[in-house]
DNA sequence: TAAGATAATATGCATGCACATATTAACGTG
DNA sequence: CACGTTAATATGTGCATGCATATTATCTTA
């Protein structure tokens, strides 16, 4: 009846997941075993384990050892998005990119970020001001704090021809790091740069990145009004 | 020498991350097969694909059939962010949540929504206005029409004690959404309901969901000043 | 030589089995 | 009856194997 193949991992996944919007199985409910469900699929364990761990993956079920897998009581929302490198992503729209460099000094780590971003208080950091833009005009202004233990060999660069960005991205890849979003007003400077009125609400984004224990960066990006970012859930 | 063992997947997808941030495999460089690395690691063929088949999940290394497995040239920059009931979030926070009904009606669907929201434009849908209280500050202000050939039951309710938030992800669970978030200012009608100034910078988040090709419903979501989406990377 | 058929190969997936581990239920024992 | 011990059980994971499938390389043939 299914157009799936029902004794795939993913058709599996497909009857399951019918079953809990069909409400078949309750919110909170607990499901069959594995094995009952193998039975009834006529697969193997593993199989049943696959689909299942998929659907425990993003939320739906919970489950636990011995105690069996049931539904989840509120799945969470997730959102997986993508924060693309802005050249990509400006291109994507089929606009040309390019970005300018504004300001590029060494500088003691500013005390606001002293909490998050821990040198040693006396180490000089790089910081980079840069505006990105779309087609000429202003897509989104950056300010970035390098750390030069972590990435030493960005004292050398001029980040006028590849961007800060990319350039990290290729060069001191990170393995976690904390990204928020909120919105400003727009400041003197920041509305001469976007080019939009004083005051205008603007979209911002800021992460921080590590490379095990050792911070590479900090940056905050500022996008130009009507920025939106989009997801599908 | 390493903590983890070396032989569960796990461990072998650190190992294999480590080989890939120190450099050892380049990125765009193709990684030995899924049988060799087998091999090294002394281990069936399934753990090694189950290591990749997590790091490809993730973006760090692109796998194709027969061509091969290779480290990702730009680790798309994937965040995993979790949109959470705004009870919980707000609970969560050690704060008390409560919330207002400031209107309730029928209404035809507004014009700015039909493109998304695919309603026959005889139909009414339900329109409610929502102010979110943490320890009776106002957290977030809410708009939301709902499709009541999608969740029938929500005509007999009245939303007061219960917010739709909560009674929709009981009772019409979705398949599907598409989410956005932007930064708006404030307006009169805002400024005095989330008590701030108008003028001021708000992050914003829209989201509309489906159940199969059925809209269900519509949210825009305005939190009040100083509200920060944080998610971890 | 160019275009199409064919073989080789790396990953994808299903199976059956065994053992590990977390958690709950049952069981004693004082 | 309270509390700690033990057994039962569902999921988690590893292994060996075989076949499926997508893609590339190679070999034909006109």
């Amino acid at each position: 009846m299914t157009l799936t193949d029902t004794n795939s991992w993913t058709g599996i996944r497909e009857v399951l997941l019918r079953r809990i919007h069909d409400r078949v199985w309750q919110p909170g409910e607990q499901i069959p075993h594995e094995a009952d469900l193998a039975q009834e699929f006529g697969c193997a364990r593993t199989t049943v384990n696959r689909a299942l761990r998929d659907l425990a993956e993003s939320g739906l079920v919970i489950r636990k050892r011995r105690a069996g897998t049931r539904v989840a009581l509120n799945p969470p929302q997730r959102a997986t998005l993508t924060i693309p490198i802005i050249r990509e992503e400006v291109e994507a729209l089929g606009r040309t990119y390019r970005h300018s460099l504004l300001e590029r000094d060494l500088r003691p780590l500013p005390p606001m970020l002293h909490g998050a971003f821990q040198v040693s208080l006396g180490e000089d950091v790089l910081f980079l001001k840069t505006l990105h833009f779309a087609d000429d005009r202003p897509y989104a202004f950056e300010e970035r704090y390098i750390n030069l233990k972590a990435a030493p060999g960005a004292q050398d660069m001029s980040f006028e021809a590849v961007s800060a960005n990319e350039w990290l991205v290729h060069n001191a890849p990170y393995s976690h790091g904390d990204l928020s979003f909120f919105a400003v007003n727009a400041d003197k400077t920041l509305s001469r740069k976007l080019d939009t009125a004083s005051g205008t609400a603007l979209f911002a984004m800021e992460r921080i990145t590590w490379s095990g224990e050792v911070p590479i960066t900090h940056v905050r990006l500022i996008f130009a009004p009507g920025y939106r970012m989009r997801t599908e859930i």
